[in-house]
DNA sequence: CTGATGTGGTGCGTTTTTCGCACCGCTCCG
DNA sequence: CGGAGCGGTGCGAAAAACGCACCACATCAG
């Protein structure tokens, strides 16, 4: 859109912290940027970027002016998506964020199943997990956001939360496998454990659930990677513990089992967008898909 | 804000129904106007109007387009205003929708306070009743309304809700004026009556409460002007309704006397803004000052 | 029917705006 | 102290926007 070039160069250069690299990035020279900034500066009546000896910096003006800039670019996105759609033909983009869990095959089933329908409809996925993916929708980079157990933030609305319980996960070959319904806590620890790190939903409810107990979590291995803590589990005769939505539908090499809910309350899995913002087309009904099948799925 | 020169041209367009009348309106040649238009459909991708012989009209498109521009233009109002807050001077516009009541005594008082403190805000007030007072809010034409008893809109988000029973006005000289406490309705009927014509809350409040009853309201003289009634009803033995906020707060030569509670339950005075709107520091902040007089004034 | 009026759209010369080059003053850092 | 990197400025060139004259078309009064 060309009537908002400024609006774009102006963000250019908050990102780039600089303006001789924003006007690298958008292919001009920094003396038309740099006249583009001062023209709006002195339209405005106020500085929006304080001038720094090795670069500019946002002033708390600025960032006002840059939050308002890219609600209106992703405002506008909504109205072509809206415009494209009264034409007859859904197009447009849809921006994810999302904790590892979606990544393998949760996201992969329904945005193919999406895009059979509306092939002009295009995706783009980012793993962002809990306080990270919420920024991301503040900032519009992201339009809706999946994720587990996150730090709630004021300006995000949730739109669906789904109950996740934690599976303890095995070979097929693992002692444990051989059981059946939901598994105890304390028998699981009973063998070598591989956990996912700190700073994730399932650690934090299993950490929870440990914290009254006299048994402490040892894992044997670590790791921030959940495909790697599955990989892992079919190498070794470990047990570890991962969500059902991160799980291959059909069991094979791998067998899950829920943890018993007297020990292990199920964690969430929140649907979220932008509190006070109306989607684009394409985004909202992928969202109305993904909450069908996550309520579906609950029932 | 020059960049959106664009902006403001269609809007001028849609709202004179005419490229070459909107031109005229703008100082251009509808030349220019023209091809600011088309340039813009064209890297749209669609037309935003619908060309008729005796000039243009938006499509449903343009309907999508010109909403966005009006959102557009009124948020930048608000972060103008925030930044100028920043800067330690409140400045900006507060733009009110109100209903009659609100005219004579409460709006006066109360921008005159607040402009005390703050003489850089300018404040414009429109007579807009009930459901136009909402359309001008979704139009972005008034920041809030005040209204009494509106037909209720999904759009408009109810920031107070003021209790304001209907009072019977008459002269200090008129029979019913020496009485004490509320006064039954039906005793007021007694007597000729000055009412407001139908459109009205005060009108509707009184039709809902005789429709039960076998009494019916005959008025001697009908206004949609309540500035007159109150004038009215010094002139003649007549009895008048209306509520409190529109009256003047010492009794001179006007009597108010509540009507009884059994008999008409008290309307309710509106203090709404756009739903998901941010409003402007100035505009904010004045309603906040309302919401403060309105709710201490119910107690 | 017919001319007058009003509409959106277009070719072209002119004016205004924007851009890019060269250069300045400044700060930081080796 | 000198080079590198930064934002800011004067000025001529390029580009975009503008205004004029004009067209095709629809409407409407006479």
């Amino acid at each position: 859109m060309r009537h908002q070039t400024t609006l774009r160069a102006i963000d250019a250069v908050a990102r780039a912290g600089s303006i001789r690299k924003a006007a690298e990035q958008l292919a001009v020279t920094h003396t038309a940027l740099n006249r583009r900034i001062l023209a709006f500066e002195a339209e405005l009546g106020a500085p929006v970027f304080e001038r720094l000896p090795r670069g500019v910096r946002l002033n708390p003006a600025g960032e006002l002016v840059i939050h308002h800039f890219r609600a209106q670019v992703a405002d506008m996105e909504r109205v072509r998506s809206q415009i494209a759609d009264l034409a007859g033909e859904r197009r447009g983009h849809v921006a994810i964020a999302c904790s590892q869990a979606l990544l393998p095959f949760f996201l992969p089933r329904h945005i193919a199943a999406y895009r059979a329908g509306h092939p002009a409809v295009t995706f783009s996925v980012e793993l962002r997990d809990r306080d990270v993916a919420e920024q991301a929708l503040v900032a519009h980079e992201a339009d809706i956001a999946l994720v587990f157990e996150p730090v709630r933030l004021a300006e995000v609305q949730v739109l669906l939360a789904a109950p996740q319980p934690v599976m303890a996960v095995m070979a097929a070959d693992h002692p444990l496998a051989a059981g059946r319904g939901p598994v105890r806590l304390r028998e699981c620890l009973r063998w070598p454990v591989a956990a996912p790190t700190i700073p994730y939903g399932v650690r934090h409810l299993l950490d929870a659930a440990l914290a009254r107990s006299s048994v402490r979590l040892r894992p044997a291995v670590v790791s921030s990677s959940f495909e790697f803590l599955r990989c892992y589990a079919l190498a070794e005769q470990v047990v570890t513990f991962q969500i059902p939505i991160g799980l291959p539908p059909e069991r094979g090499e791998l067998v899950a089992r829920a943890i018993d809910a007297r020990d292990l309350a199920p964690g969430l899995l929140y649907l979220c967008q932008l509190r006070g913002r109306t989607l684009p087309v394409a985004a909202a009904k992928f969202t109305d898909q993904l909450a069908r099948a996550l309520s579906e799925a609950e029932s």
